[in-house]
DNA sequence: GTCCTTATTAACTGAATGTTCAATTTAAAT
DNA sequence: ATTTAAATTGAACATTCAGTTAATAAGGAC
């Protein structure tokens, strides 16, 4: 029989093999009972905890989504200092750090879950809409500071997230490890490009 | 007892509704038995067209991958004036028609499936490296003209393409519909921004 | 050591999965 | 009208699916 664990420490650790198991085989390839082989437990310990597939779901993009709050909570930019701290923030964005906090994999199945179900589509959008908050809160204190010279911050947030989902999507498809660095640099001054010269007006 | 059709008008129709059952259901809901459902026809017919699923499911990346292709040389930018054909590279770019060519969702799903499926990966990196060589050489042609000022086009059809899929993929988060197109032009002005101000050096 | 909660397994279900192979229908060619 | 090839169905296959219910095992409280 399988050590003994409580709620507190199974519940996660199933998560975290579902997880594995997605990133592994895909959704459709991460069935109760393939997660609980590699767990090396029963299907119906897995029932017991979450008692349907479409609940461990939820609880799956919760756990994918809290890491990112996670994130988002810890980056508490140091530097008071305006300038500093704008480079700062495009240097967490474009790090490694973040970067790793999920596998793209797995944040790929989950979006396309998301397209065909609410609950997770709702969760979606509020990560998003919370990252989009903090973003713009920081660009309209560099606005009021006078380094970044854009009209209005919450469209600069928009782009600069779909510029970094975009590096996370193309980092898959282009490289070339010897690249890597060299696209992630580009994709970074670039945002700052635009930062600093605000979308100009090609009518 | 189906209509009696082809191979060559049977096979194309029951991709169509493959790729429609994932659309509406996720790859883990599109089953065989599921597909000739809808299309009222016996599963054995499928099997017949494909003989494994996973044959099914290469041919439909190729079905979904050609529409792209079909994309590409259609383009055919018609001026011959630089500056008037980079303008109408743009506004198909991040046009109607070009955004509407597949089904984000069902795009989201064959990149969830390349990751565990080597075959699908192949063919999801040639489409891509089909589509920079062809931004690289305009991008080229635009710079010999003098009128973007980039230092490498293929570093800038990187970037290009990663804001273009940055923008696929918020549109359906962010939008608000009535801010669909301000947020289309905000992506549209930006990637012309960063074409004509190059990336600058923040070192 | 007994009680009590909870973690874990056992045994099972009915439906759905992809797949096989033979039988049947259809339409075109002769 | 007969032949022929292809399209379509029918019935079965072992396997896996998510899920149910009851039994067992383990550990903490007293």
């Amino acid at each position: 029989m399988a050590s003994r664990k409580n709620a507190e420490l199974r519940k996660p650790e199933i998560l975290k093999n579902f997880y594995e198991t997605i990133v592994e085989q895909g959704i459709e390839g991460a069935s109760i009972g393939r997660i609980a082989k590699r767990m090396n437990i029963h299907p119906s310990l897995i029932m017991h905890y979450f008692s349907t597939k479409e609940n461990m779901i939820i609880e799956l993009v919760d756990y994918i989504i809290n890491k990112y709050w996670l994130l988002l909570k810890n980056i508490q930019v140091g530097h008071a200092d305006p300038h500093a701290r704008l480079h700062e923030l495009m240097d967490v964005l474009w790090g490694d750090e973040w970067y790793r906090a999920t596998d793209i994999s797995a944040d790929f199945s989950v979006i396309a879950i998301s397209f065909h179900n609410s609950e997770v589509s709702k969760r979606l959008k509020h990560l998003y809409s919370g990252f989009k908050r903090y973003l713009s809160d920081e660009f309209k204190s560099f606005m009021d500071a006078g380094i970044i010279s854009v009209q209005d911050p919450v469209h600069t947030a928009e782009i600069i997230m779909s510029m970094l989902e975009g590096y996370r999507h193309f980092n898959n498809f282009f490289v070339d490890n010897a690249r890597a660095e060299q696209y992630r640099q580009d994709m970074k001054r670039s945002a700052l490009t635009l930062l600093q010269h605000g979308l100009d007006d090609h009518a």
